[in-house]
RNA sequence: GCCCUGGUGGUGGAAUUGGUAGACACGCAGGACUUAAAAUCCUGUGACCUUUGGGUCGUGCGGGUUCAAGUCCCGCCCGGGGCACCA
């Protein structure tokens, strides 16, 4: 019989991940074992850093953590390495998805809200991460939002100055003003008039408010915004698709609005230049860089006949200002009215109408060129031509002048522009030396230019500038695609501004000691009128005395993310965002770890605030995010079925997607359905059952008495109507690979998945998908790999039954082993390939397994090796081993080349670069040698035979190549 | 449309600097153990040809550079992400 002890014992070689890690869990938590000091204690500090979710009503999705695994495997690798390690973790809690979860259902946004952090924070710690929830910060909390809140008002109280290339506060500025005017003041501004000091004093107080917005960092202009009549209120571009709402499908237009927006534009070049110095991705630095899209060009005002007005344009090539032989203004251009010609005016209005109705995409995304003459001419400075005056969607009202002078010979939209409207083109550069130069390439000869003839293009370029500069119609000119950004919402979850403004329209900031202005609670979250947000609505908020009102829009999702990871530094602070000295301990985040789709906005407006608080003087680097992977994305399949346009005997009626294509439908409506209803999920044979229908039209009421149609049968009103016998239906969905989001119903939850296989399986299983940069689809099947390698492991630590290692010395051969593993290890975390660490850590455990190793001297260091990837079960083999304090905060094994030397090599031996033959030197042959005895063996003679042998190519430790003729 | 990115066996992927293509897994096939199943273990597994020695082809497609190309260059095709109010 067996006695109790070794009863436990047989239990324990069955790994349970269950017990342990729910044990874990807990001791982490009393024990405090990643809670990190501000204070050094003589360690290097390393800032490990995710992007930070937002609580979506749909839970955590297997995406989320590919990250956040990664950032914490990094995380706990430099804390063994010894260093003081900030890895915290936040919810970005304002935003659009809980308000409209609120319309709907009546719940309260910070309720919602709270409920889902709730559940994240669960999720989270399921997944073992080295978090000091201490720090935790939450942007739809008053203590957090008051210093958003704050960094706004610093942002209004500052301007740009390009003589001191950085943020100057609005006090010097009207120092200026009132000593000199502003003749002599460089700085980022959208103020086109002169002013004298004596101008300047004389003004109103309104008067110079409104001068001064036009150079303060936060600042009130008009916006267009998309506004939908029918349900009143303003939507994001995401609830608009195909130019109608994508709640009840009612047109929507574009609204003026003024609005508050940032001045971001003011620092494009430092967001450029400061590129150069990241550790980032060519990639992610490309897609910053374009997205600033700096261009030098020249700004040219062209005279209009008959009339005073001018028209302003941009263009990058004033050479080919000779080929220039019509304008076009964007449909929204201020001199569209003003210029129209009464004949043209109803087809002039008729095409505004039909542009209003598009977003910006799909006007850049038309390939068709469409356009309308306005009635009016421009005169060509240079060659004193009419040029007729057109609109056209391809122009937008936001870059640029919003008017381009078109050169058809030289822009390819300008050439299909003139080649459709029958408009002249003039070729201006000869391009004959250049056959397969692009317009884009800016090459050539100048013809058909009078005095730019014979020149370069990248001549005429400066020379078109010196002339238009001469002749006083315009000036070189730097421009950037980044526009200022917008930053007012008509909603109500978001950050209050803190603004108000008298009756008599002055603006006023709220004071620090004012700070938060708290979010007012309401129970009604419909909009307020003419496209105001829910807070108009509330008289208590919105209406203080004496005529005094507040700013009724609130701050973008995107503002409280753009300082976060500074809270993190020292986030109960509160007399500060953060303290000096925490500031200048942690100094800026050494890893950040985020998806790509962030890329631009997010990382850009972050950058942009730290610049700001920089000059400031508020934190100690210019940069924020030294260095920076982008995780893929775990994509999710968006499962879809057929609606066709036509009902059937007045019912809905939904057709299998092998009959559609079959019978070549072209305009059936796909309809995603819940990923849970579909049968063999994410295959090619992906379907609805019986079951999976009677489960959709439970959850899609509305289609409960449609047909459902496939070749093996009709569900009709719960009725099974078979064809041939068929028991069951199989109606093919069509399965895209896409992101995975509740709006598509494709959202995989973790929580199944490490109840069944573990924290820790489920950890390496996402590192073992794949690289961490490249995005891929989810899919469970091959987990039972790392579920089988960790109980392998496990069974590694056994012998004879029980728990307990041999203190002999290792064999040579198991210490080539574990060096090599760590070796790998090392090389591949540094370098964030995770799933080759995963094979590493897999082929270790099976050489071992093969050499039945269970040495001390061995598995404790593989233990160390594997903590960061399986903090539970390295956890738990730890105490097991007699340790008492943590894996998790002893040393990263190093290892040892001398254990790794081989005495022979292996050498492929080609010829003519095909392999032929494998075979062994000594490690210590000669290149001489090498040649010689590879030209001795049977094989390379059989296929040298007869022939010259030219040359010999030998890469030490690499290969051998044999090159013959004949 | 523009910008970024990816495409390698039946599947996920490996090959870090131009140097043995397919590591490590999944799946599949065969075998062992078992009354049976599960679990576990072992063997095989890119395709085609084969006299069983091996040979030919093969990294989305078409060209090119090189002794040598998945990797570099040119031109295409297809998937994914972003395009300023989803986060």
């Amino acid at each position: 019989m067996l006695c109790f002890k070794a009863v436990v014992e047989l239990i324990k070689m069955e790994f349970n991940h269950q017990s342990i890690e729910a044990k874990w869990r807990t001791q982490w938590v009393e024990k405090q074992t990643y809670k990190v000091s501000n204070d050094a204690q003589g360690k290097p500090k390393f800032y490990v850093l995710d992007m930070f979710p937002y609580p979506s009503g749909a839970g955590l999705h297997v995406g989320h953590p590919l990250g956040y695994i990664a950032s914490d495997i990094y995380a706990r690798y430099k804390r063994l390495e010894g260093f003081n390690v900030l890895h915290p973790m936040g919810f970005d809690a304002f935003g659009l998805p809980a308000e409209e979860y609120a319309l709907q259902t009546g719940i309260h946004p910070a309720k919602s809200t709270n409920d889902n952090i709730k559940q994240y924070r669960a999720q989270l710690a399921n997944l073992g991460f080295s978090f000091d929830w201490s720090r935790e910060v939450v942007t739809c909390e008053p203590k957090y939002y008051k210093w958003t809140q704050w960094i706004f008002t610093q942002l209004y109280a500052n301007y740009f100055d390009q003589a001191s290339n950085k943020a100057e506060s609005i006090a010097s500025l009207e120092e200026t003003f009132s000593k000199d005017g502003n003749a002599t003041v460089k700085a980022a501004n959208s103020y086109t008039e002169v002013f004298t000091a004596a101008q300047w004093n004389s003004m109103t107080a309104l008067e110079k408010q409104d001068v001064l917005s036009h150079y303060r960092l936060a600042f009130r202009q008009v916006g267009y915004v998309n506004w939908c009549e029918a349900l009143g209120t303003v939507l994001a571009n995401d609830q608009v698709i195909d130019g109608v709402s994508e709640r009840g499908g009612h047109p929507v237009e574009q609204k003026a609005m003024t609005q508050w927006y940032l001045r971001i534009t003011a620092y494009a070049d430092r967001l450029l230049y400061g590129l150069d110095n990241l550790e980032w991705s060519d990639a992610l630095k490309a897609m910053q860089s374009n997205w600033i899209g700096r261009s030098e060009g020249a700004s040219v005002f062209f005279d209009v006949e008959g009339s005073d007005e001018k028209v302003e344009v941009f263009t990058t090539r004033p050479d080919t200002i000779y080929g220039a032989t019509y304008m076009v203004l964007a449909p929204e251009h201020d001199l569209v009215k003003k210029l129209c010609t009464a004949d043209q005016k109803e087809a002039v209005e008729a095409y505004i109408k039909g542009v209003k109705s598009r977003t910006e995409i799909e006007r850049m995304a038309e390939k068709q060129v469409s356009g309308a003459f306005i009635g009016a001419y421009a005169i060509n400075p240079f060659t004193e031509k009419k040029m007729p005056i057109w609109i056209g969607e391809y122009v937008l009202a936001g870059y640029g002048t919003g008017a381009i002078m078109a050169v058809p010979s030289d822009d390819d939209r300008d050439h299909s522009f003139a080649t459709k409207f029958g408009l002249d083109i003039i070729d201006v550069v000869d391009k004959s030396k250049y056959p397969n130069a692009t317009n884009a390439d800016k090459v050539g000869v100048m013809i058909n230019s009078g005095p730019l003839n014979g020149l370069e293009v990248k001549e005429a370029i400066t020379e078109a500038c010196r002339q238009i500069e001469s002749r006083n119609i315009g000036k070189a000119k730097v421009n950037y695609k980044m526009r200022d950004a917008n930053f007012g919402r008509q909603r109500y979850w978001g950050e209050p501004f803190p603004v108000t403004y008298s009756a008599d329209g002055i603006v006023s900031m709220l004071p620090k000691e004012a700070l938060p202005l708290t979010l007012p609670d309401t129970t009604d979250f419909k909009p307020g009128g003419e496209g105001k947000s829910p807070l108009s609505r509330i008289a208590s908020f919105a209406q203080l005395e004496n005529g005094v009102t507040r700013e009724t829009d609130t701050m973008p999702a995107v503002a409280g993310s753009s300082w976060y990871f500074l809270r993190y530094m020292d986030p109960h602070n509160e007399e500060a965002f953060a303290s000096e000295s925490a500031l200048k301990y942690w100094q800026d985040v050494d890893l950040y770890v985020g998806g790509a789709e962030h890329a631009v906005s997010h990382l850009l407006y972050s950058r942009f605030w730290h610049k700001f608080l920089f000059d400031k003087g508020y934190v100690p680097t210019e940069e924020p995010f030294k260095k920076l992977i982008n995780q893929g994305m775990i994509q999710g399949v968006i499962e879809s079925i057929y609606l066709l346009r036509e009902k059937k005997d007045g019912d809905y009626h939904f057709m299998c997607a092998k009959m559609i294509e079959k019978m070549g439908i072209e305009d059936a409506v796909p309809m995603p359905v819940h990923v849970s209803f579909v049968s063999d999920y994410g295959t090619a044979q992906s379907h609805l059952n019986i079951a999976g229908l009677k489960s959709f039209i439970k959850w899609r009421p509305i289609y409960g008495d449609a047909y459902f149609e496939c070749d093996k049968g009709t569900l009709h009103k719960g009725r099974w109507i078979a064809k041939e016998d068929a028991e069951d239906s199989f109606l093919l969905t069509k399965s895209e690979v896409g992101k995975m989001s509740k709006r598509y119903y494709n959202v995989i939850n973790p929580d199944e998945v490490i109840a069944e296989h573990g924290a820790d399986v489920f950890r390496m299983y996402e590192m073992f998908l794949g690289p961490i940069e490249q995005s891929k689809p989810w899919d469970i099947n091959s987990i039972s790999g790392v579920s089988k390698f960790l109980k392998k492991y496990w069974t590694l630590f056994f012998s004879e039954e029980k728990f307990q290692l041999s203190d002999e010395d290792p064999t040579k051969e198991e210490l080539k082993i574990f060096h090599g593993t760590v070796k790998k290890v090392r090389q591949d975390i540094e370098r964030f390939s995770f799933n080759t660490c995963v094979s590493a850590f897999m082929e270790c455990v099976n050489n071992l397994r093969k050499l039945n190793c269970n040495k001390r001297a061995i598995l404790e260091p593989l233990n160390i090796l594997l903590a960061p990837f399986a903090p539970f079960v390295t956890e738990e083999i730890w105490k097991e081993l007699g340790h008492t304090d943590s894996v998790h905060i002893s040393a990263y094994p190093q290892f040892e080349e001398k254990y790794l030397i081989e005495d022979s090599i292996s050498y492929p031996i080609c010829i003519n670069g095909k392999k032929r033959a494998l075979h062994d030197f000594p490690a210590d042959t000669s290149k001489q040698d090498l040649e010689k005895q590879a030209l001795a063996l049977e094989v390379v003679k059989e296929w040298t035979e007869g022939k010259d042998i030219k040359k010999i190519i030998v890469v030490p430790n690499k290969m051998i190549n044999i090159v013959v003729v004949g």
